[in-house]
Order: structure tokens, then C-alpha cells, then sequence
DNA sequence: TTATAATGTGTCATATGTACACAATAGAAT
DNA sequence: ATTCTATTGTGTACATATGACACATTATAA
């Protein structure tokens, strides 16, 4: 009757340097910035589709991946300049010189794109790059180069839609290593909520939660009183009612 | 290279007697129940799908609607048990003799569903059935009969859906007549966050945000004191930092 | 005229939020 | 060794929010 193509586009976030930085793409052809995407098979869910793209991208087979928007504007093709499309045809040429792979089509079709919100840990992907690809880049959610078709409002859709859920669950543990400073974890919050918050009522705040488990501290970070490490206990939280950390 | 059928499946609700209720729709076919849904064609985004959809079947031209999941598990036809395949392809003979509807592939395919929800006030709707709905009945939502592949599942997100998106901004309005009375306001919260509130500090809670007008009172509600009728006041809610009206 | 029942507002104990103060301490500086 | 420094952990005091309930108000029914 009517059919569409339906890609699957992950926002790929991590904490680094005190700011969530977001994994883009940069492609061979035309430069162009994009977030990891790909094709939902015949046969397969959108969570698998979405599963598998971030693990041929990041190398990483369990990690927080969840479905937050399915964007679908008539016009949103990847490139829709003019100018950009004659660029990307010439560029084309080298890549693909007897068309076989469609790649125009491609670029400037329109495609009902879901896209998913995944948190990691920056030090456990290995990102690689791919044929099409030139190289991948983390960066500033908050300073994005200029990306194709409307992935800059996939990035800000995906971050919104962070704010409102870590208000009601610490999915937030995903961006951070087994074992934490408090400071880190205040941090990531103000990273995400982009506001600053209280050292000392932080702390109190999340520690009466009774969550997190208290282990050694850790030394030789400067000279002042050595902060604890800090873990999630999983285990509590689940016996609990879920809920948010803050407010 | 990968192609699908893309529906648009609607959760319209509208607050009545208390309670949630939501559209459901009974079919000629096998008195099948399902959600009021249809297919997004070639150049048509989701929103404006869903907009059609719902003014087809409601004759509502404005409506509080909002995008909440899309469903894509690879099992979730309309019609799966071979048993419910025979008894419709059974009965299909006498609607569609000629086959030229292919009703048969249509119920047993699978579909990426985009689930939309909508809020609605029941008395400005006038649901109309066609020729493959046999009747429109609006049903409490604590109370689904068996609905078709997983429409209860839509049901529960989306119902799930508006509990948290109630705590950031008044939209359960939409389900409220344009004056009412503090009572009403706060069953439609009850009905929604399924709990039950202090009346008295509810009241103050609600008053003191500031964005309802009071107006008259109402009179002949029975031997008692008689309430308030209230509207929202929607400049001033716009005019400061927007939030949900309770906590 | 009185009774009734829902409504609007008051009160108080408790909990939570917010802004600081201050003490503790690991390592650097002397 | 001793002192200094910067960060961390905890304390305190005040404002505000919440929750439970009391009480006064009042439109209609009896």
C-alpha cells in the first residue's frame, strides 16, 4: 500500500571532561557530520536494529539503549541543498563509479528515522570508522558542527528527553565507571540538567537515598582530604520503589 | 532496499465519570477491538497522520496529540492465532468477495505502529463507525476488553506516558471542559495518576501556582456550599518558567 | 427555620530545601 | 616535622513545602 524506509539513527551519549559529548560521524563524501544510523531489516525490531548499529559502531554488546522519537518530516532528507547534492553526486563518482550502491537516492530520499538515546562509557567503546566514513568524533552536545538533514534536532530531542528521565531513574550510572567520586557523580548531573547544584546538599540528598555503597577513599588526588569511591547498589534500588535520585 | 508499512495507531482519552476512558473501536470482521489507526501515506509525516486519523474518527479538527513510542516487534500482527486467521478469512468473503482489499495480508503483517495520544473533552466528539467498524465505545482504560495484537500494550504505555508528562505541564486540561471545578480538576489527576489526594491541600497546592481564574459559583449542585468554577489562565502560565502543576 | 453535606480556609507537626559554617585530612610547601 | 592548602564530610539554622485534620461557610433539602 504505502511504503516508507525506516532507519534507526543513535544518539550516542558520554560523560568526559566534566560535559556529555555526543558520537558523530564524519563522512568521506562532502564532509558531512551525521549521527551513526542504519536500516531497520525486514524481519527485525527497532531495538535490534538500533542494538546493532551501536554495536558495529562502538564495539559495545549491553549498554543503555532506549527508543525515545520518531521523526518523519516530508522534507527531512539527509542532504537537501541544491549545491550539496551536485557536491555529493561529483564526490560520488570516486566512491561508486557505476552507481551500484544508490547513494543519491539515499541522501535525498525522506526516511522515517527512530532515534535512540544510548549512555556509555567513553573509555569501553572502540569507535571505528568504515568505508563511508572518514572518522568518528565525540563531542560537545552544547558546540555541534553543522549535521545533515535534521540530526541537529535529534541531539537536542535526545538530551531533552534525557532531563526528563533521569527524573525518574539513575540511568545517568551508565555515563559514570563502576566505582565514583561524589564530585563526578554531581557533575554528570549538572552536565545533564545544565545547572549547578549544591556540593553539600548533593551529597546528603543522594546518600540518604541509601544506594550507593561506600568503599575505600581514593588517595593522591591533591593535597586535601582524599574523597570515597562510590558504587551503585543494584540490588537495593530494585527492592525500592524506583524513582529519581533528585527531587 | 528495506521497505515497511508504517500505521499510526491512536490512544485517545477522555475523563468521564471519574475515570480514563479510552476510544476503542469494534470491528464487523470478528468482533475484533482495536485502536483507531491507519496508514501514513507516501509524503505524509507522523503528526499529520495522526491528525488525520483522529479527525476522521473523532471530528475533532484540534486536539491535544503527542507521539509517545513506536512499536516494531516483528510478531505484533493484527491477527496471529490461525484460528482468528480462518474465522476472518471466513467472514471476509462476504465483505470483500473479490479479495481486492487484501484484508487478510493486512491483518496478519507486521507494522511499525506509531503510537500517538491524544486528550480529548468526550462531549465534543462524535465518533462515526464506516464500513469495516461496526461501533465506537469509549472504555475505561482499567478495563480493556482483548484487544488486537498489541494494542493493550499501547493502551498501558500511553497511559503510562501521560503520567509522567503530567508532571511537567498541565495537559491533562485538555480533558477538562473549559470552566470546571476544583473537584473535577482534582479527579482528573486521581483518574491518571491512580492515587488519591488531599482535597484541601490539593486545593491550596493548585491556587497557589496562580494560572486559574476564579469565577462564579455554581449553584443548584445539591445541598451544600456551593464550589467555584475555574478556567486556566493560559498567558500567565506562559509567561512564567513552565512546569507541571503538581510537585 | 433547621439540617445537611460539600466547600474554602486555618492550623500545626513534620519533612524537605537552601545557604552557609566548620571541622577533617592527604598531600604540598616550608 | 611542622605548617599550609584545598577539598571533602558533616552540622546548623532558617525558609518553605507537605500532610493530616479541624473548623467555619453556605446553597439547597427537609
Amino acid at each position: 500500500m504505502f511504503l516508507h524506509e525506516n532507519v534507526v539513527d543513535c544518539v550516542v551519549l558520554a560523560f568526559d571532561e566534566g560535559v556529555l559529548k555526543v558520537l558523530l560521524l564524519k563522512w568521506k563524501v562532502g564532509s558531512f557530520w551525521s549521527l551513526p544510523g542504519g536500516y531497520v531489516m525486514s524481519q527485525e525490531s527497532l531495538d535490534d536494529a538500533a542494538a546493532r548499529i551501536l554495536a558495529d559502531r562502538t564495539g559495545l554488546g549491553e549498554a543503555y539503549l532506549e527508543q525515545f522519537h520518531t521523526f518523519s518530516d516530508p522534507t527531512r532528507a539527509f542532504v537537501s541543498s541544491p549545491k550539496d547534492v551536485s557536491t555529493v553526486t561529483e564526490m560520488m563518482k570516486e566512491l561508486d563509479p557505476k552507481g551500484d550502491l544508490g547513494f543519491i537516492d539515499w541522501l535525498t530520499k525522506r526516511f522515517l528515522s527512530t532515534g535512540y538515546l544510548s549512555l556509555v562509557r567513553l573509555s569501553e567503546t572502540k569507535v571505528s570508522p568504515d568505508f563511508l566514513i572518514d572518522s568518528c568524533h565525540w563531542i560537545d552536545v552544547t558546540k555541534l558542527p553543522p549535521l545533515g538533514g535534521d540530526h541537529d534536532r535529534i541531539v537536542g530531542t535526545a538530551v531533552e528527553h534525557l532531563r526528563k528521565a533521569i527524573r525518574y531513574s539513575p540511568i545517568g550510572l551508565s555515563l559514570l565507571p563502576e566505582r565514583f567520586l561524589m564530585k563526578d557523580f554531581q557533575q554528570m548531573y549538572e552536565a545533564i540538567l545544565d545547572t549547578s547544584l549544591d556540593r553539600s546538599n548533593f551529597q546528603r540528598k543522594i546518600l540518604k537515598h541509601n544506594i550507593l555503597i561506600r568503599h575505600e577513599k581514593r588517595m593522591s588526588g591533591g593535597a586535601h582530604r582524599a574523597p570515597y569511591l562510590y558504587s551503585f547498589d543494584h540490588q537495593r534500588y530494585s527492592a525500592k520503589a524506583r524513582s529519581g535520585l533528585l527531587s
